[in-house]
DNA sequence: TTTACAGTTTGACATTCATCGAATTGAACG
DNA sequence: CGTTCAATTCGATGAATGTCAAACTGTAAA
């Protein structure tokens, strides 16, 4: 009966872990950052792994790593463009966060805790 | 410059680290759901530790360990009540990780990935 | 005061993580 | 083809994590 809730336990769990690393949560916001402006027309395409790598303090290898992160965790998608790489959001894993605080939550009431394992 | 902006990252990444234990998020949506009821009368008080620890899969002191590092994370407060010990939600902590994925949040268009360190 | 219970501390252990340097793949372009 | 640049893969390594069992602290109640 909990099956559903406790599958998106993991799920959430999963994201936030993907989130826990400033260096990866600095991805996704660029990532979110670049999507507003392209909604905005300011821009085109997606968001490119070089601009992270030559932004953050860290190597294209850890760079690389993280984007791989995010994507195991559904919270982006990656796409090869020639010789780049572009990065999307996920936009129902993004609503799915959104909500998740939205103090209407599917948790809230739903007895949660009292399915052991 | 961009110092508020990247303090507020470093204490979100530490909040999503807080919650990326499926145990952990766990413990803290219980803490969600009892002051839900506690708000609807249905209850007084807050969330007992004991209660979490009979209804996970994980010892007692794995339930302390991880009680102590939500309160790391500013996202709930402890207090004793005789024998028993009693978690609150931290509403301000709560309220930002609400305002988080809000769109019009901080970080869109900051430029924040500019700040080097 | 003795017992029982709630919760913590300590120490240990296996696992996972973040990062790096070096080597590699793969596309574009001369 | 050979070069260049984007990005990945492959070890390696030091640090952090999740969990437990055993011992401990502190409070209540008998």
């Amino acid at each position: 009966m909990c099956d559903v809730t406790m599958a998106k336990l993991k799920r959430m769990a999963k994201a936030f872990k993907a989130l826990s690393n400033p260096n990866r949560l600095q991805i996704y916001l660029e990532i979110i950052d670049q999507r507003s402006k392209r909604m905005e027309g300011q821009l085109e395409g997606g968001c490119g792994i070089a601009e992270c790598i030559s932004k953050l303090n860290i190597g294209a290898p850890t760079v690389s790593h993280h984007v791989k992160e995010l994507v195991n965790a559904d919270l982006i998608s990656v796409e090869r463009n020639g010789k780049f790489m572009t990065c999307y959001l996920n936009e129902p894993m993004y609503n799915e966060l959104k909500e998740f605080f939205d103090g209407k939550s599917l948790f809230s009431g739903a007895g949660l805790l009292s399915a052991k394992s």
